[in-house]
This record gives structure tokens, C-alpha cells and sequence, in this order.
DNA sequence: TGTGAAAATTTCAAATG
DNA sequence: CATTTGAAATTTTCACA
């Protein structure tokens, strides 16, 4: 757990290869990488150590579960105090229909994303789970059309953290 | 990939235990479940076969590859025309920030959860990446506290997908 | 679906540069 | 001192009961 970590470039390619398919064999991730499989198994072992890598998680779809329908609810709780927003927050993540729930900035304090059979279960779920609590001030609910997955989460570049009004030009696109 | 994949409680029971560690062998499943070990195996296959499972992903701590702020951006593109969302869809997933991309409905038809290095980075990429573009009408940032999972995904039960309007009553909490 | 054996992989101790 | 080698322990995988 030290926080400092350093990463060369045999773990980011180990990173890079395991979130893209994290069943790889050592072997298979060895011959990828260029090194022993022994070696792919002491680094991944240090990258969990180091808390990098969190876990290994089945992805599973909702639809095939009879949760065809997906929804992304913003939740505002309204007497914002430790007393309501804990067993709240524990509450959500105990329905079956939960997938996800952030605590956010703004005027929508919550977000929880849920996956339920259809349109009748989703209002069920909102008028019996949310809206009756005397805690949920507000909800508005927003149906997911589709997902897009994004690449590897990969270590931030120099660029990336340089602030967008020094350095070189913000929008010069020529 | 056929629609009907009738799962019994071996297939449930392997879901939720793979749910909760994709790394377990087949034989501490088979063991945990009740079954032989080339059963669990078999199961596996058919309901990866059947689209159930779609994969096997690693989880990682973005704050550990130097991306300790997350966001969530609400995006409004303007003419909503399949000629642009396609390259924007695009252009968002290929960004080094992004880790998810949800379609959704009502007036923010975007929403983008991004990992940054910090304020500045958010900064810089709100500004360079979306607010620079012409087909971004708007954007809207919320920093994401913190975040809890929720239990694995199980099939819908009857008792969810009813009406909350018909069948027994509402808010009968009593 | 289970059994048991073969193939492959994981894992570790000792050797290496 | 991290990495590889090589072999033992374990797991995956498959043919057959």
C-alpha cells in the first residue's frame, strides 16, 4: 500500500493486456510482454500488493438476466446529514436492481445506476424504493440506450495534468 | 446466443461466487456449488457461450496510475445527427480519460466518467476535448466523491417486474 | 453429470547474470 | 537484487462411464 509505486514498462504492458482480457494465462502474458512467466506472476503479485490491480471481475450481462432495461437515477437526499445518507447509501446497494451508486457534486447528490426488468419495474422500484423514503427530497430518472466500453485505464501523461490556460495554446487546432 | 437459456440454481450459484472473485478455479467452485469440477467448467462455457458471460475484466485503482479525480460530464450534442455522434462517440472512447460512455435519454444525451490527474487536467480536458467542439452544446461536470458497488446481477424476480399501480398495494409499508 | 487421467498452467526454490 | 530456469504442485480439460 506505499504509495509510491513504480511502474516500468513490463507492468503497463502487463496492465494494458490483463484489463483487456484479465483470464491471460502468465505463459500467453509472458510470450506477449518478453519476459518469464515467473517473472509476469511477481509483478502482477506486487501490482496487487501495491493495491494497482483491485480484483478480478466477472462481466455479466443484465439482459440475459431478465434486466433488459437500464437506468441511471440522480437522488437527492435532502437533509444532507451522516444520520440519513448512511443507511441510505446501504440501503440502495442492497437492491437487486443497483449496479453502482456515486455520491456526486451538485444539486443531485447521488447517482444509482440499476438494471431492471422493464419500464413496470423500473417505476415500481422508483415510486416504492426512492420517492416514498422521507429522505429522497427528489429523483429523476434517465434510461441507458446504449454502453460504450473505453480503452485500459493507463497512467496519466505530463499533458494531461498541464493546466489548459498556461503552457502552449488551448484551442489552437492548426 | 439463443434468447432462452434456462439457468438453474448451479448456474446461479456459479454466477454470484464468479461475480464475487473471477479468479476462483473450478474446483474450489465445484466444491462451493456441489459439483464436479468439469461441470462448473461446462457451466462456464455454456453460459459463456450464451452471452451471459460476456468477460472477464481486471479492476484497477485509477488513483494509483495517477488519476485520483473522477468525473462524470453530462454532454448535450446539438444537431443530433448520426453523421456527428458517430465521430463523437468515437473520439470520447479513444480519450485516455474516459472509462465510460452512456447514450442516455433526456437533455444531456452524453455522460462520460473520466479519470483525471486532478483539477487541472479536468480543466484542460473539458475545455480542449468538448467545449472546443462544435457538436458540444453543453457540458456539465460533476466530481464523483467517492463510489460503492452493489451485488452481483441476478435474474429479475416476479415480485420486481410487477406493476407498482396494480397487485398489492403501493406504499404499504405496515 | 461424474471419474480419472493427460495436458497445461501456476508457483516456487535454486541458479544466474 | 530482479530475473530466469526447471521442476513440483495444482488446475484445467477431455474422453468415457
Amino acid at each position: 500500500m506505499s504509495d509510491s509505486l513504480v511502474l516500468d514498462p513490463v507492468d503497463l504492458e502487463i496492465l494494458r493486456l490483463l484489463q483487456n482480457d484479465a483470464r491471460m494465462t502468465y505463459r500467453d502474458l509472458a510470450a506477449a510482454v518478453g519476459v518469464a512467466a515467473s517473472t509476469c506472476l511477481d509483478r502482477v503479485a506486487r501490482l496487487r500488493r501495491g493495491g494497482v490491480i483491485l480484483g478480478y471481475e466477472l462481466r455479466v450481462d443484465p439482459a440475459r438476466l431478465g434486466r433488459p432495461l437500464e437506468a441511471l437515477l440522480s437522488v437527492q437526499v435532502r437533509p444532507h446529514r451522516k444520520e440519513l445518507i448512511g443507511p441510505f447509501v446501504e440501503r440502495v446497494r442492497a437492491l437487486p436492481q443497483s449496479r453502482a451508486l456515486f455520491h456526486l457534486t451538485g444539486p443531485d447528490d447521488y447517482l444509482v445506476h440499476v438494471a431492471v426488468a422493464g419500464a413496470a419495474g423500473l417505476q415500481r422500484l422508483v415510486l416504492e424504493e426512492f420517492t416514498a423514503r422521507r429522505e429522497v427530497a427528489r429523483v429523476e430518472t434517465r434510461l441507458i440506450f446504449q454502453r460504450w466500453e473505453c480503452g485500459p485505464v493507463l497512467p496519466a501523461s505530463a499533458a494531461e495534468s498541464r493546466s489548459a490556460v498556461e503552457g502552449d495554446g488551448v484551442v489552437a487546432d492548426g
